[in-house]
DNA sequence: CTGTTAGCGCATTCAA
DNA sequence: TTGAATGCGCTAACAG
């Protein structure tokens, strides 16, 4: 009810051709200064229509542009889990570089779990998105994209597919080397789910560093769990009650390892003394973890930016970017201990 | 060039009426079996319908689709900061939701930044977004966001205004009581920024538990930081540096209590024995910290099903709906060892 | 410098 | 049960 009082509140919100009959001149003029162009305006001219705009509170109509325009002024994000804190910082960098650039993000939450993740491309493929940016769960079996220019984030499944990759094998290298140089010769891996981004690269890391000085490198020393604080705390748990306990962890992310620290403190076996532990990724949880995680940290500005510019700059960087990565050492791994 | 090549690669997605076409039948009929209505088709026109549509990979126009109906099937939010775990979280919980109810999610992070938040607002709302959940910095000044239902989580300014409210006064009172009940008696107050969400409720019911036993109150307990981690960490040092230390601290979120026990930590002063410690929100982050952390949790679920519900179908829960929180022990507040 | 106008892809009313 | 035609709001020729 009272909603035919009129005069007062506008039923529809006004559209170009409100503007444009109020400013008493022709839409085309309205988009010309909404633009900025294409054509040049008259100075009294501009004048009226911002006047008109303000008046009438006009906000341009983002989709029926998009439509006109084929783009929708906006990328898409699709990542396994946003609540992971490695992908909430990357939704954070990339929201923060589409919006410098005037862009808006589309947010797909895969939960994990690949048909929905499937159902998360297509819908933001069909929102006429100018780009896509995925973490994977599995890149080989990623909805098709058409012609929206995708980038993968630390994996390429295709050949010519867009991709921002991370040095893990290097990072993996160095985080294992590490541990080496601290005397541990016991270095087992608490890896990620098969086919996650990364995961294959930083397990093959591992292995080589640990071959390369004979140390032992078999399966044996190897478990898995989701990326997850839970994960890591179940994984850590039954590696840590084993009767040949390793001296020292690498970890394949800084939520697992958090949940790894938590099974040690329950096993009440000390960090770093009896158990050495180097993490990837170097979030904030590495940081006010307990003890602070000595982690090989991704520069996820860079990794965003480098995504960014390639999705929508398709063509010229083809060239897959290795993203290099460094060890920041901190207390978990015996650093602190040895400095003392 | 090769555009008239035919049969090979389609320049543009196809159409409805490409699918019209080979089909041989109008782009009505391809509508109603897309959209299953509002007329019924014939099976074996159906049959030659779909058949199409596969031949031809089609995939519907979301945006032509949004122009069409003045609904983009999509919702925003608009948080702080995702990368903050407990946004993230609700941001993971909202998608859900929306994805069960075949929305997508526009994200929009404010980066911490008031003009950054309207500017989001006025891009979602321009996306033409059906509805927005938002988390202000300052409810008081988010752009204007017209016929778009805009549901404030924790907050409200105006009177009239769609919001879920969540017991911060009552949880804040648990916590307190909570700290209280252990015999602490000089309990602190490590606030978040003055006009974030949920903090003046959890603030009154601070003093509101203390005042009622007759403990000191007073501003000089209160320290304020960001909500984050590094926030949380050097607030909580300045607090633990004081000659008149106090023996507790009931905590406005998470991530700072991180801080606030890496604080204690580099202090030298035991968690809970020394400091007890008590947190707003119970997140994951929680669970999993040293000493795990007892926390007033928001069932963050409940609360996105409560605004995706409320901006959808605005009018109905007019009402501000009260969601209840409650207080999960575990040991930063030294229930375990009262039970050692 | 400004006005007219033809679509962008889709849903739907009106005819058939 | 199906087809033809209209317009959602906007951009960008094309024509003054």
């Amino acid at each position: 009810m009272t909603d035919e009082e009129g005069t007062v509140a506008p039923t529809h919100a006004a559209t170009r051709s409100d503007v444009a009959r109020l400013a008493g001149v022709s839409t085309a003029v309205v988009s010309y200064v909404v633009n900025n162009g294409p054509r040049p305006v008259a100075a009294a001219t501009r004048a009226r229509v911002l006047d008109a705009m303000e008046q009438l509170g006009y906000r341009p109509n983002a989709v029926a542009r998009a439509l006109r325009l084929r783009s929708a002024q906006a990328i898409g994000l699709v990542v396994p889990d946003v609540s992971n804190t490695y992908f909430g910082a990357l939704a954070r960098e990339l929201s923060d570089q589409a919006f410098a650039a005037g862009y808006a993000l589309l947010l797909g939450d895969a939960d994990n779990d690949i048909d929905r993740e499937r159902a998360q491309v297509e819908s933001l493929v069909s929102h006429q998105i100018d780009g896509l940016v995925i973490v994977s769960l599995d890149p080989a079996s990623v909805a098709e994209t058409g012609s929206t220019p995708t980038v993968f984030l630390d994996q390429r499944s295709r050949p010519g597919q867009l991709s921002v990759m991370v040095d893990d094998r290097g990072g993996a290298m160095q985080a294992v080397s590490h541990l080496i140089g601290h005397g541990r010769t016991r270095i087992a891996l608490l890896s990620g789910p098969r086919g996650a981004p990364g995961v294959e690269r930083r397990q093959q890391g591992w292995r080589d560093a640990l071959q390369a000085e004979g140390l032992p490198n078999g399966d044996e020393l190897i478990v898995r769990s989701e990326f997850s604080r839970a994960g890591g705390f179940e994984a850590g748990r039954e590696l840590l009650r084993r009767a040949d306990r390793p001296d020292a962890v690498f970890v394949t992310s800084d939520v697992q390892a958090l949940g790894l620290l938590a099974a040690a403190r329950r096993e009440g076996i000390g960090v770093p003394d009896e158990l050495a532990v180097i993490s990837f990724d170097g979030t904030e949880d590495a940081v006010y973890s307990d003890p602070p995680l000595t982690a090989i940290e991704q520069p996820i500005r860079l990794i965003a930016e480098a995504a960014f510019t390639a999705v929508l700059q398709k063509g010229l960087e083809r060239s897959p970017l290795l993203i290099p990565v460094e060890l920041v050492a901190r207390e978990s791994c015996g650093c602190a201990a040895t400095a003392r």
